[in-house]
RNA sequence: GCCCGAGUGGCGCAGCGGUAGCGCAACCGAUUUGUAAUCGGUAGGUCAGGGGUUCGAAUCCCCUCUCGGGCUCCA
């Protein structure tokens, strides 16, 4: 057999990680005989296994369970592959119920098994060939996890464990944890005032502060401005309306758990809205439509309410009530594919402005096993999977696939970001619908004279503004280029007799469209560049006498650059020139023939 | 929603059965300062909310809310 050190990485990390999953199980079998196993695979950042356990673990149990497992790897246990019979294997298992489990599901009438020391596993491999092969290694959490994955059944306890190659690898990683933790948007938001929340208001309800309140709207003064050059039409649509609107679009069967529940009035019930789509298409229905107006392209910033479960929702990134960058094309099947590559411009330019660029693309596909969850209309589905397909394929962009990943009416290219802890989310999307056209009986005039169905085209460029929002506090970890910071330059007076200067350049900074503050305290200079540099303001103006007689200002940046001083107008010159390049960058993307 | 953990002045924390403390911030005063924290003083908390145990609860128990790590779900 090959040695270990010949196989490409992937592989090497997958069988010590693999190998630790075990050794671990056998550390937690020594303290709790009663154990129940699951399963222990890898992962692409080190290794966890499930267990059934007498008691809950804490993370004061997580260092004895290492130093078990230290000993073992000290000892060099060999790893050792054997074969039974599935019957032979049941009954070697007797009491473990998730093996049996496993075992059971096995098609093969052989299960394959692996021992080291004192401890067998159910296990298909590969594995090191002996326990000092595994790499250092450190049991990062405790976490409930339900048994294969499923709500319905139990929960189980998983203990995670990071491993790489060698112990440098470890701790870089180690370190991005508390990097990202620095960087943690709820941490950040407090800190620079972008948003609060508060018991009484609720759970994934956030306010947003000033600050935050000012990245907001740049945000959205951005994409309006893109949205309007690319031919959209801006509505405002209200945030409630009848049940019955969304009994016809269908969100009430499909959505209504992440609804939340409807208003009873005296003679009718309201809802807060899931999703801005049915007043949208209310928007095309005012008029009949030639196929010459089309495509039509209704957006919002609209607000939408989910009831999204008291578990899961945290910080901007996943909240109650959400104000989506969203918009609906209703154009004809011909335009499907141009209409896909005008909304991809777009939201390569917004990445590219946002400076977004780690970024994949996902053709999210409906489960054909799941009847619940998604209309049922083959045809429907296999139409509006291949024109996403197809229009990826000549637009060149690559993607890979999500099933189950769709919304409840159609498939959709989503573009997915990862965040500082590696999670992927879905930022930006794309979605064909020929269901509510459907379900509204949408229909426009073609050339022939007769009635069309045509085709929506639902899409988000910078998704939900509190995603958005989340993420790039992150991204930036709180220090946002000049465009997107709440305050982009602040004045600190030297001395009292500083403050008329002080506040004559806070005019001239503010009349030339700049966010300026001034820091009046009576404090000392040190002190307030302390506290402009934890509040990530990109300039510092330091002015005293010198400044004053010559109209200049000392300009400092955030990164503790001495920019000396000049005149107060070249610097705003110079700030404006920042600002106006930072907005217009060449996109990052492929060339997409806009 | 589920498992585990946690909620102490605006923020960061200590106290863990004998009726609340520190630092920063705030406020007042002094200082008027040249590129990451000037000095002194003052005020601020029904210890998330409710119920219980106890002579006595921030400390122990129960319920609810909120927050965190996961799981499931998701923009």
């Amino acid at each position: 057999p090959m040695a270990l050190e010949q196989f490409p990485k992937d592989e090497r990390l997958y069988r010590m990680r693999h190998s630790a999953a075990h050794i671990m199980a056998e550390a937690v079998l020594e303290m709790f005989p009663e154990a129940k196993f699951a399963i222990g695979p890898p992962i692409d950042v080190g290794f966890y296994y499930d267990f059934e356990l007498p008691r809950a673990l804490t993370p004061e149990d997580l260092p004895e369970i290492e130093g078990r497992m230290r000993e073992r790897i000290a000892s060099d246990v060999g790893f050792e592959h054997s074969e039974m019979s599935k019957a032979d294997a049941l009954e070697r298992f007797a009491g473990q119920p998730f093996k049996i489990e496993l075992i059971e599901g096995i098609a093969d009438d052989h299960v394959s098994l692996y021992r080291q020391g004192e401890f067998v596993d159910l296990c298909e491999g590969p594995h090191v060939e002996h326990a000092a092969q595994v790499p250092p290694f450190k049991l990062t959490s405790v976490a409930g996890a339900y048994w294969r994955g499923d709500e319905k059944r139990p929960m189980l306890q998983r203990i995670y464990g990071a491993m790489f190659e060698t112990q440098e690898e470890l701790d870089d990683y180690l370190a991005r944890i508390e990097e990202a933790a620095r960087r943690d948007h709820r941490k950040l938001g407090r800190e620079l005032e972008l948003f609060t929340s508060s018991d009484l208001v609720g759970a994934g309800l956030p306010t947003l502060l000033p600050k935050g309140a000012t990245i907001r709207r740049l945000l959205e003064e951005y994409i309006l401005k893109q949205e309007r050059e690319a031919g959209y039409q801006h509505v405002y649509s209200p945030v409630l309306g009848k049940v019955d609107l969304y009994k016809t679009s269908g969100h009430w069967e499909h959505y209504r758990d992440g609804m939340f529940p409807p208003m009873k009035l005296e003679h009718e019930e309201m809802v807060l809205r899931p999703m801005n789509c049915p007043h949208h298409i209310l928007v095309y229905q005012t008029q009949l439509h030639s196929y010459r107006e089309l495509p039509l392209r209704i957006a919002e910033i609209g607000t939408m309410y989910r009831y999204e479960k008291s578990g899961v929702v945290g910080g901007l990134s996943r909240v109650r009530a959400m104000a989506l960058n969203d918009a609906h094309i209703f154009c004809r099947p011909d335009q499907i594919k141009p209409e896909i590559a005008g909304v991809m411009r777009l939201v390569e330019r917004a990445y590219a402005t946002l400076g977004i660029k780690d970024y994949v693309y996902r053709l999210s596909l409906r489960d054909p096993a799941d009847t619940e969850k998604y209309v049922q209309d083959d045809e429907l589905w296999s139409v509006a999977e291949r024109e996403l397909r197809e229009a990826m394929d000549e637009l060149g962009l690559p993607y890979y696939e999500g099933v189950g990943e769709a919304a409840f009416y159609g498939p959709k290219i989503d573009i997915q970001i990862r965040d500082m802890m590696g999670r992927e989310e879905t930022m930006s999307t794309v979605q064909v619908d020929r269901h509510l056209p459907n379900k509204f009986d949408l229909e426009y005039i073609g050339e022939d004279g007769a009635k069309h169905r045509p085709v929506m085209i639902h899409r988000g460029i910078i998704g939900t503004m509190e995603r958005m929002m989340a993420y790039l506090i992150e991204l930036y970890a709180g220090a946002f280029p000049a465009w997107l910071a709440p305050v982009q330059a602040i004045v600190i007076p030297i001395a009292d007799r500083h403050a008329d200067y002080a506040h004559e350049v806070l005019a001239s900074l503010r009349a030339a469209g700049l966010r300026a503050e001034i820091d009046g305290r009576s404090e000392r200079m040190n002190s307030k560049i302390r506290d402009a540099q934890l509040q990530k303001i990109p300039y510092m103006l330091v002015v005293g006498d010198r400044e004053a007689e010559a109209q200049a200002v000392a300009v400092r940046t955030r990164a503790g650059e001495d920019l000396k001083s000049m005149p107060v107008f070249q610097f705003i010159d110079r700030l404006q020139d920042e600002i106006a390049t930072a907005m217009e960058p060449e996109a990052a993307g492929p060339d997409l023939g806009g």
